[in-house]
DNA sequence: GTCTATATGTTGATAGAC
DNA sequence: GTCTATCAACATATAGAC
């Protein structure tokens, strides 16, 4: 997994590539891989080929680091989402937005790797998601072994209900369920950040959360779409 | 927040409660409260009131000692699980559960706070959930700030599209939805550990998860149900 | 601006007495 | 089984030469 370390960067402030930038892009893509704990500055610094000095000279910290990469690479991320929104309102007209079309532009960089934004084998896509479940990887696999079985057993039982589907489908709805209700129940076990100010109602959070997976599953394979579409085949 | 360290156990193997099984209940307390890397051995050994090489001793390693705290824990929420879904089955006879049945009972647990599962302020729901989200709180706030501008601009946008719809409901609507894309988009970044046997279609995902959110979110509130229902109310 | 060298603290894990 | 004492490796951060 030998790569030139340095050749080019479309973040590139002037026209050589400085210390400053190097580091910033060997930051994304360390960060990308590892996660922001299991990142050390050296590894980042060996990587941009530079001193660890250096890092701390432009960045102060580890922290401010991350931020600085982040936003430069979320940057990228975003726009794109206002690009496919302008584009979608421009072929839209005077008519206003379905909400398959709001979400098609807000999730579809997810799906994305567009040439010009990966550098190193990194998509900001990448950085983000890597951020949100910035797990080591040993986490990871005996977060999976604990939920074997009870998964197992579940898409067996969503095989019941659902004859039609497949089982892999199946499988895939109840990671996607997974990732809605821990989202959902964030906020419920107050490990949100931002003041939860309980305008929401706490006590049906279930039930939506409920109704929302499922209703997700049928449109995905019981509803009239099967198989891909020609959705976003024009960016 | 002092807390008497030790008082009871509801797993205790033995009658009284022993150094591994108080380093257990430790484990379980700080890991969800600050997740893997960013849990000491030694606060877990000092909250279990004895030494880092008692620690090592019974588990050799912090990844051996997460793996059974983990466990332990997991099968209460598990069984919970099975539960939920035999009483379901019960109360239908001989009729087959539909999909919100199965989901209810798979997804019921990351909701409750049963009184049997909390031991000093944490549950089952709390440690996986911990697990999944495993970034320091500095990574969160970060990462929040880089997406709220483009947040906001898209809930303008959805308040648009859903003319009916509470502002606070479609900022809920676009965060399930980035939790489904992160899920869905994890193995698209070839992030995901089991093998990708890459026999769901990898050109539909994108479609399949803007149907998944926006069924989703008409489903929530758009749909028959609005408010707080029974569902669950009789745990 | 960038480097070498170092300060200071922490980590997970181990050795050996009891 | 549990402890004290210690290890080597790693972390972030800084001082000062150039």
């Amino acid at each position: 997994m030998t790569l030139s370390p340095v050749e080019e960067s479309e973040f590139g402030v002037s026209g050589c590539l400085d210390t400053k930038q190097r580091l910033l892009d060997a930051a994304v893509k360390i960060f990308s891989e590892k996660g922001f704990h299991a990142t050390s500055m050296r590894a980042i610094t060996q990587e941009a080929q530079t001193s660890l000095s250096a890092a701390n000279y432009h960045f102060g910290t580890k922290e401010e680091l991350l931020r600085l990469a982040l936003q430069q690479r979320v940057k990228l991320f975003n726009d794109r989402r206002l690009t496919l929104l302008q584009k979608s309102k421009k072929e839209a007209g005077e008519a206003t937005l379905s909400i398959e079309q709001v979400f098609e532009a807000y999730l579809q960089p997810f799906f994305e790797r567009r040439t010009e934004w990966v550098f190193q084998g990194v998509s900001p896509a990448g950085l983000a998601i890597r951020l949100y479940l910035d797990m080591p990887e040993f986490v990871a696999r005996v977060r999976k072994e604990a939920f074997t079985v009870i998964n197992h057993r579940f898409v067996t039982e969503l095989e019941e209900a659902l004859p039609g589907f497949s089982s892999c489908v199946l499988e895939e709805a109840l990671q996607l369920g997974t990732g809605v209700a821990i989202h959902a129940a964030i906020d419920v076990f107050e490990m949100n950040l931002n003041a939860s100010d309980e305008k929401k109602r706490a006590g049906s959070r279930l039930e939506n959360t409920v109704r929302f997976v499922a209703a997700g599953v049928c449109a995905v394979n019981g509803g009239p779409f099967i198989g891909p579409s020609d959705l976003g085949e024009n960016s």
